[in-house]
DNA sequence: TGTACATCAGTGAACGCGCGTTCACTGATGTAC
DNA sequence: TGTACATCAGTGAACGCGCGTTCACTGATGTAC
């Protein structure tokens, strides 16, 4: 039963997606091929008429998991008012570290949802990733208002500390919600509190 | 052929030793318990008799890997001049960030070497962890100087704002230490860089 | 203290299961005429 | 435009492998007398 090219592209793209999604949710390991295949509509049979082997799929899906994250990053960044645009990107650390967003199933962030997984994978997976981060901390930066040249290295420096501690916060607060909630919290919280203030 | 009683609690001490750096290097579920009973000199058969699954394992290694990085947290807190503490401690935080605590295989630090993988175990393992989290915090806020009591809740939040940073920036130098070199030695100097100073 | 037997840590084959991947087959689509 | 055939995405059974776990067996230690 040959199908549409439309629909070919539509069943991968359908695939992909619902990758991304169940990596962030479980992780590369934890999610496998017939449950994936099944999850997005389809049989597993089909899955290597569109990838060489599921290693490709994690790639590709990490690429798109980067790619969802940097667009929420870009749209503060085209914010034209500097303050307009600090205040959108507290609201974005805020709800970064938010309880919600701890207890969400899949992790916005491809930093804490894909975290320690990426390091045990091989070399496409490796590229995907570190594109993705590049990507995401340019962008990052730029929210920052890192314009203006003059503060560029200051800026593109607190961007990074503020990623550190915002995967490192969310990542250790979703370690221990299940074994003590009010541990989470208060982690979600003093991070919050602490993240790092414009250059000094 | 049975074994003298110190023998046997000698092996199993080699057991979760064994467990515990092989965990730091691979975490939980990339070590089969054949090669770990191996890497110990023993046979996989033998496991059973010592522990009762390989979760149980689990939870004492995560009980272990936190006990060797809380006493150095410890010994850091025990010195009593207030600015040789403090250079201590800062010592420490340049370890935890340089480029050989990064390249070394089994990762020091229990939330980056179990990181996400935490999230997925089942009870035991998560209760080890968050009481592994809650030690190391405390002992983290008194290497800080958190004796006196007025400063006492802003230190702890210095703590863990630290200790999210530390630990995000080490994930992400780690993350991409294969792929981009040069992106993951800047991640460690702008973190180490912009680690939270005293409270304001 | 010496002897006889029960205990039990260690061994390695085996089991059952889930996983990534392969394969023969199907049948509607795309294409050549 | 209509017809005949090749293509190829999807299907589901099957394969091979690694894993956690079980089990019958071994033989030195611990223990009861």
């Amino acid at each position: 039963m040959r199908l549409t090219k439309e629909k070919v592209a539509e069943n991968k793209a359908r695939v992909v997606e619902t990758a991304a999604r169940l990596f962030r949710e479980k992780g590369f390991e934890r999610v496998a091929v017939t449950d994936l295949m099944h999850a997005a509509g389809l049989t597993h049979g089909g899955f290597y008429n569109h990838f060489e082997s599921k290693d490709e799929l994690a790639a590709e899906a990490c690429v798109q998991i980067f790619a969802g994250a940097v667009a929420a990053i870009e749209r503060i960044a085209g914010i034209e008012d500097a303050s307009e645009r600090a205040a959108a990107l507290d609201a974005y650390e805020r709800r970064y570290l938010s309880e919600r967003a701890r207890d969400a199933p899949a992790a916005r962030c491809p930093m804490v949802a894909l975290g320690t997984d990426v390091s045990r994978q091989h070399g496409p997976v490796l590229q995907a990733y570190a594109d993705g981060l590049r990507r995401y901390l340019d962008a990052f930066t730029r929210a920052l208002g890192g314009a203006e040249p003059p503060r560029r290295k200051a800026v593109r420096e607190q961007a990074i500390a503020t990623l550190a501690m915002l995967a490192g916060a969310l990542s250790l607060a979703r370690s221990v919600a299940a074994a003590d909630p009010k541990l989470s919290n208060e982690i979600l919280a003093a991070a919050f509190a602490r993240l790092p203030q414009a250059a000094k």
